[in-house]
DNA sequence: AGAGAGATGATCT
DNA sequence: GATCATCTCTCTA
């Protein structure tokens, strides 16, 4: 039987403006949204937010050669190395000096199956971008495109063109403000890094 | 399906 | 020297 798919459309591409809002606003208008890296990727299905003002963000502590991407203007990409090994990336919100960011947890694979297939070498779509550090694998994301602007080539977002239902829960595998529920997902979709708890769940 | 451990290196104390 | 916004593998069930 065919597998059920999302139906949502690429939409207008976002500009900076859209991420000069709240991240708390802007994490879950992002869910839905279509991200391609050089023509590859897919429907966001899962982020979370983090501001300078809870310890759980890299900013909490000032900025530092790491984090400066973060104090800068909304509208850009913060791409750090996680645990040694993986890449992840972020979306610079707010407005300059607020230093929050929303981390793209995961994306339903829609353009460019082949080419992530290949870069994170293996070949079923659900564990292709359900993760952090899977999404950049897939999309070829590294520090080279650390501080590049969110509305310019090779980076293109697309508004989703229907609101999705949105679940929202405790961020993953944070140590410090575990408590806060700043962790935002499309209800139902099969291309989350784990699954949201039914009584964290709402519209 | 869930728990545990190892990989691996930049960042900060 | 410790921490870490992760992933994959292996082991037990």
């Amino acid at each position: 039987m065919a597998e059920k798919r999302t139906e949502i459309a690429p939409g207008r591409a976002l500009t900076k403006a859209f991420f000069a809002r709240s991240v708390l606003k802007v994490a879950p208008d992002l869910v839905g949204a279509t991200l391609l890296v050089n023509g590859v990727g897919g429907i966001i299905v899962e982020v979370e937010a983090y501001h300078h003002t809870e310890p759980a963000a890299h900013s909490f502590n000032g900025p530092t050669p790491r984090n400066r991407v973060m104090f800068g203007p909304p509208g850009f990409l913060y791409v750090y190395r996680s645990y040694g090994i993986h890449w992840c990336m972020n979306f610079v919100c707010e407005k300059e000096g607020s230093a929050s960011a929303v981390l793209v947890r995961a994306i339903e694979p829609t353009f460019g199956i082949a080419a992530m297939k290949r870069r994170r070498g293996v070949t079923e779509e659900r564990n292709l971008c359900s993760g952090p550090g899977k999404v950049c694998e897939a999309l070829g994301v590294s520090d080279k495109l650390n501080n590049k602007a969110l509305d310019a080539p090779p980076i293109e977002i697309f508004a989703r063109t229907k609101r999705p239902g949105i679940a929202s829960g405790v961020r993953i595998g944070i140590t410090k403000a575990v408590e806060l529920p700043w962790r935002y997902g499309m209800k139902g979709s099969r291309f989350l890094s784990k699954p949201f708890s039914d009584a964290m769940a709402k519209q």
